[in-house]
DNA sequence: GACATTAGTCACAATTCGTGACTAATTCGT
DNA sequence: ACGAATTAGTCACGAATTGTGACTAATGTC
């Protein structure tokens, strides 16, 4: 009894109760990018939307996430994730009352165009989409900021092994503004979730940089006072 | 054609698509509580849950969510607000594909006991409920914390006018740790988040405290560095 | 009136942070 | 070959933030 998301028109008009919608981040350049795919009922040719599909009988949301990705992307992202629900009276392509948004981050490098049928655009100038789709867009980069200094999730954007600047750069690109590289520096080394290699990349012209991997250490305990509002003052334990 | 969410068992066999699950939290003395309501269908009649209730035709979940909290406490929260969705196999009341938890904060003194089909309970000390409806209740203790210092909800969760103390044990509550006085009154005043009345509160013995209330101002835009997995570092802009 | 209790403030050491300036290693142009 | 340009990486210092204990203030209790 699964019920299928998109459309084919006929039949009962019922709208269906669920969708699963993946927003696949990856950087490209010096932007953020989307994966659209192609609608499948298109009356204009030159439709987009995120890939989507409702859950199957049995299957948990999860799940159902997984599969639409791995069929939009041809492979697994380096991470997937739930945002949040969005029930409101926006419309869906699949016209589904309730969407559950993921975002899925894929790593430089497994960001290749996947078929015809698939694009990636800047998250800046998507190509018009359900109004649904694009408040997901939004809720997706609004939890990659907000996770962005909880967990390290902007490793999920990087290959195995990567340069400082890489990283400086994809946390410039998540948060929108230029960071200082000492400072930068300062924090990641304090925070032990880098360690280097022994090889070293000569990337065009200019000094080669060292070649680091993503390892967590445990961290000591560096408990810190409580912040108001986002960045404002904080209180001590 | 509202697909209802309490079972009632006969007739179709199928499992509802949706249901919206609402975890309503309020201080009361020194512990954090939720509202549990009596399961309708009960088998053991002392058995709990938390209010829920799939949306109707044309409802949104937002609104589904604000109906189902007004039934069950009977008056409008300070705060409503989505968590996720919960969509994998633990077992649900109404056995729903998929339930979307919603975080209710309820000032205290507008949190008594409303009527005998409901009741508040320790979070630390549930009865029984369904495990869906555990997840749910700690999906809401994440995201409650994790707001904290995003956006001022502790407000939320007292009435209008307050003591600095007051406001401290409500942080303290929702942090599970013990704050320093001065650390905690000196970032409060920098976040310009609460003005004093010219009221004051003598409560028992020890000196009157004053009064305040929550006041946001403008505040200057002090950008910050970034951190790594929650406290670590930080980089400089 | 002594004392316990709660409110509120202060001041200082220690740490963290923002920033500019420096050195290092490479490519490119001539 | 050599200097300019470019990118990597480090250092150091002043400024700001934070943790903390000790202090004063105002009330109730014995």
């Amino acid at each position: 009894m699964p019920e299928r998301a998109s459309s084919s028109g006929r039949a009962t008009s019922r709208r269906p109760a669920l969708s699963v919608d993946i927003v696949s981040l990856t950087p490209h350049g010096r932007r953020l990018t989307a994966l659209l795919v192609r609608a499948g009922d298109a009356r204009s040719k030159e439709r987009w939307e995120l890939p989507h599909d409702a859950p199957r009988a049995d299957e948990t949301i999860d799940d159902a996430a997984a599969r639409v990705e791995r069929a939009a992307l041809g492979a697994q992202p380096a991470m997937l994730e739930q945002i949040a629900a969005f029930g409101d009276r926006r419309r869906h392509p699949s016209d589904a009352v309730v969407s559950i948004g993921y975002v899925a981050l894929v790593a430089t490098g497994a960001n290749t165009s996947p078929g015809d049928d698939a694009a990636w655009f800047s998250v800046e100038e998507l190509p018009p989409i359900a109004p649904r789709h694009r408040a997901i867009v939004e809720g997706a980069m609004h939890a990659v900021r907000a996770r962005l200094d909880q967990s390290p999730i902007a490793f999920r954007l990087l290959p195995a092994t990567f340069t400082l600047s890489q990283l400086q750069e994809i946390y410039e690109l998540l948060l929108g503004r230029r960071l200082h590289k000492a400072s930068f520096r300062r924090a990641l080394h304090a925070s032990w979730l880098v360690e280097p290699t022994d090889e070293w990349r000569s990337e065009g012209r200019g000094r080669p940089a060292q070649l680091f991997r993503y390892a967590p250490r445990k961290r000591r305990g560096s408990r810190r006072g409580v912040r108001f509002e986002g960045v404002s003052g904080s209180l001590g334990g």
